[in-house]
DNA sequence: CCCCCCGCTGAAACCGATTACACTGTGGGT
DNA sequence: ACCCACAGTGTAATCGGTTTCAGCGGGGGG
């Protein structure tokens, strides 16, 4: 049997003989024949693998990205090749040399990496599709959660219970969600005219920061009626801090989050929250990527967005009409410790 | 210039005039030229990727391992190659399968996979390292977590605490973890001789198993003074049917899980727990699976484990002296394996 | 002055697949 | 009976590197 004949049978291209297809069949079995990748990628220039750059592989949020991707990944027959990438621009850039041969295209979260910067760096031929970057430039598609949305949204609902001074916790300055989140926020808040006014706080989304932005709101004249965090970690820093002064959580301060982690539902008192579909933007991105590579030229470059949910829990101060009935809640008797 | 002497300049292979090798830097500048790597797989033999393989890549837990494999990659200048493998038997079998000529080396975890199943699928030369799997056959080296050991110093400690009617929920019945914890269990309160009796509920790692172990348990003429779950998880719903029930955690009943989940120190009262480091865990088993992928033949075939810790919080009644401040850990580990 | 050795460079084999193309043999059409 | 079309198989080029080995030129020692 020639080598021609054996790979015809294994990659099914028709024209084999029945007989000759079993014997090869058998033959393969019995050798444990497998075939080298790395030798079929180089002939065909194909690699059935999708190289996934993130800044960080901590935590929830990456954790629910990668579940997304690989799910997405698998019902496709595609493999993952994943890296993190913390460090500065330069780093992106080998990160991304590395993988030329590698694979077939790329899915990139990264605040360096905006399409622009791809452009200039890669002059290259590989596919790329970008997860809630900022779009500069136009040769890449991007998926993106609706992070400004759901921010509107959240201070809308915040307005609608009857809160007027309405603080947010911002995050760091340059993550590209915490600028679209504090961008929602300040457009919703004009909406509303001089009712409303902006008052933003710095922070960094880390716990450590919502319990300080929360102890400096407390030395204020004039105390806001809703804190707007722009993640849950933040606004559960900001409830340890308001716990801790006596002031009653929504009595006196409403309190609201964005992410949705699994904490929020467990504290006293649960937290509204946005909830971010991590897995689906991760889905939709490798579908995304998955179809540039497929017909690399056919697919127009486009920026899609990744809808967010309201959670609406006791936190906000929303009566309880208003609130979803199966969010299981731990009854504690008092603060949630640190 | 040949493609000779450009590999010899990539590569850093000795014997190029100066002059030389800055005139082809300059035009690799210039081209933007980037070596394919499946080239470079193909005639070196090596990829420089780790193939990793776990049972699903869902929450914390394996968002940990990952974190750490990652960061220990990096450090060596490796990839990942990631794939979840959910399904049979049959399905591990496919992936690694197709991870042939990808892949320098493989990294396991999954409950097929003991090392008499890879021996028998794999006459193949690609060194693997397995993690918390069960050891069978000695041809793989393997990292697991002290699970046994964990569990044996959270028993002691809660009968230092006085506790004597010790109670167990359970995990999944194949899942590795699950069974090394309760075996530890055991163990321990074999050790108190007729003092402590085992009293085992059947759970599955889930927080609705842990909500129905505890109703059951209070159903019972003797209550058990302690609780004692196989996962953080089961502990929390065990502490929410409490919590209903008005009966008092540590007062009535003492309380403690294992993982140390980010919810643990958050739930009130803070629950006792042991910690498992899973990042080091991971980080452990790829310098492990990387040491034999560059001497193959030099490396012995080991066992190694790793420390868990044991976290005593407000939940299983230690007087406040043996906690501290923050929290007081302490060592629950037996030395490692050979 | 000749020769040898050594340092640098290039030509070509090789890694293990895919695939265009050549070849062989059979069956059917005229 | 002859030829052609076509299905089945094999040969060899190719992918893009690495690496062995040969060639070439220059400098130093005899």
């Amino acid at each position: 049997m020639s080598t021609a004949t054996v790979s015809r049978v294994i990659n099914g291209h028709g024209n084999v003989t029945h007989a000759t297809r079993t014997r090869i069949l058998r033959v393969v079995e019995r050798m444990r024949y497998v075939p080298d990748s790395a030798a079929r990628s180089l002939s065909t220039g194909l690699t059935n693998t999708i190289g996934v750059l993130l800044p960080d592989l901590y935590g929830e949020y990456f954790s629910e990205i990668i579940r997304g991707i690989d799910q997405a990944a698998r019902r496709r027959g595609l493999h993952l090749l994943l890296s993190g990438v913390h460090g500065s621009a330069a780093e992106a850039v080998l990160a991304i040399r590395a993988l030329k041969g590698r694979v077939d295209g790329l899915l990139i979260m990264s605040p360096y990496a905006d399409s622009a910067f791809l452009a200039d760096h890669f002059a290259d031929d590989t596919p790329a599709v970008l997860m809630n970057s900022p779009v500069r430039g136009n040769s890449h598609s991007s998926f993106c959660l609706d992070n400004r949305g759901g921010a509107r949204a959240m201070v809308r609902h915040l307005a609608q219970v009857g809160h007027r001074r309405i603080a947010f916790i911002a995050g760091p300055q340059n993550n590209f969600d915490a600028t679209e989140r504090l961008a929602g926020y300040c457009e919703a808040i004009a909406e509303f005219g001089p009712d409303l006014k902006e008052f933003v706080l710095p922070g960094d989304f880390s716990e450590e920061s919502g319990y300080r932005a929360a102890q400096r709101l407390l030395t204020l004249d004039e105390r806001p009626e809703a804190v707007f965090a722009a993640n849950d970690m933040t606004a559960l820093g900001c409830l340890h801090a308001l716990n801790e002064a006596r002031v009653a959580v929504p009595g006196d301060v409403a309190l609201a989050g964005f992410d949705d982690i699994p904490l929020a539902r467990f504290v006293s008192p649960p937290l509204t929250t946005v909830r971010v579909p991590m897995a689906e933007l991760g889905a939709r991105a490798l579908d995304g990527i998955a179809a540039a590579v497929g017909a690399p030229a056919a697919t127009p470059t486009s920026t899609q967005t990744v809808a967010t949910t309201l959670v609406i829990r006791a936190s906000c101060g929303a009566s309880a009409q208003l609130r979803a009935v199966d969010e299981l809640t731990v009854s504690g008797s008092d603060a949630a410790g640190n």
